[in-house]
DNA sequence: CACCTTATGTTTACAGCGTCAACTTATTAG
DNA sequence: CTAATAAGTTGACGCTGTAAACATAAGGTG
């Protein structure tokens, strides 16, 4: 055993996933660079030839779980293509389960200073991140006649808040309802969508 | 000047009234002991005759925060008292700006470890705090025969999520909607609404 | 008043942190 | 093969939270 060169070989990578494991794990307020290497068996400096500094390492775990977040949303956005309420409800869903997974996740994405900005008011610009999954998703709810209220701009704002609000006292344990189950997940974005959703 | 006594004579306060300061204006992040005892012209271990810890120091912060959350809230919950409708869309509304005034307190208050834990399923033993106010807000509405939703606590959940939602969405800038108006939130609120209100 | 106790300060010390500079070793380009 | 460069290590700095030892002021008791 104990291969131990000199040089690593791949620490870049080992960072960001060592550092993902702890980061996601432990959270942001206990992440320390030091014990990233030190868990590596590297130097408490090398991760400096890879990393301008421990911003910059988080940002490139974030990454990673930016994707991560964006398949989460994207499964039931293809499953349900042809079905607009059915899917915007299963997007809804989706984000909630993967907040509730992920909390320490969801804090950096949307509660740190590091989360990425979106211009919501250029809402045809985008076409490549979550955010189009549920834009995509409203218009066409809007386009299939099925909603009350037209403004895509407006709608998807008015979704996003509700999953994102739910999740936050969710996932931060703000409110218990005893277990959180499917069944709760289920009937609250439902209940949601009354009232947009014609019946 | 100079008046220098080796006793303060009221430390713990304006540890908690310059802490609160620091930590409001700059943040938890930045947030450190040795800056308020500096700030203040204690040294640096002074603060732990009177905390058991930094945390201990930020839970008392954190108090006060939510005495003022509460009266953001217990403004528009009184002078509308008799329009149920109109007073729990105020409510949402003051929330919301209460937010966006506040980011690093509501961080704290709701995205922090420091947390407190309210068990919305024992609503009737509520009677004291912010949540209460919602509540009750919820129930005159229903009482009032104003709602298609008569679950009390699935529709004090529902609305909380919202405004809970849009509140982290414009106040950590995650959405640009440009200027956050008084116009934007109005509309927001009162779209909300349309689920679970007639007419 | 003098004395002792207690409350409330200060100083010193330590370990962990992010980060930088100087140094060392392996890899690679010419 | 050799020189340049990439990728490690070591040691240092200042900042942090926190604890122990010490100093001083305040208050109560004789």
């Amino acid at each position: 055993m104990e291969n131990k060169t000199y040089h690593h070989g791949d620490l870049r990578n080992e960072l960001i996933e060592v550092g993902a494991k702890l980061l996601i794990e432990q959270g942001l307020e206990v992440f320390s660079l030091r014990k990233v290497a030190k868990e590596i068996g590297v130097s408490h400096a090398a991760p400096y030839r890879h990393f301008k500094d421990k911003e910059d390492l988080i940002v490139e775990i974030s990454n990673k779980g930016i994707e991560e977040f964006y398949n989460a949303l994207a499964k039931p956005f293809y499953e349900y293509k042809n079905q607009p309420k059915l899917q915007l409800i299963e997007l809804g869903k989706a984000y909630i389960k993967f907040a509730i997974d992920n909390p320490y996740l969801m804090k950096i994405l949307f509660f740190s200073d590091l989360k990425k900005k979106i211009d919501i008011s250029k809402i045809s610009d985008i076409n490549d991140d979550s955010y189009s999954l549920l834009v995509d998703s409203v218009k066409n709810c809007i386009a299939s006649g099925e909603t009350t209220v037209k403004d895509v701009q407006a709608l998807s704002l008015l979704t996003w808040s509700f999953v994102h609000g739910l999740s936050a006292l969710m996932m931060e344990e703000v409110i218990n309802i005893g277990e959180i189950s499917d069944e709760v997940i289920d009937k609250m974005v439902k209940l949601s969508t009354l009232g947009y959703f014609k019946s």
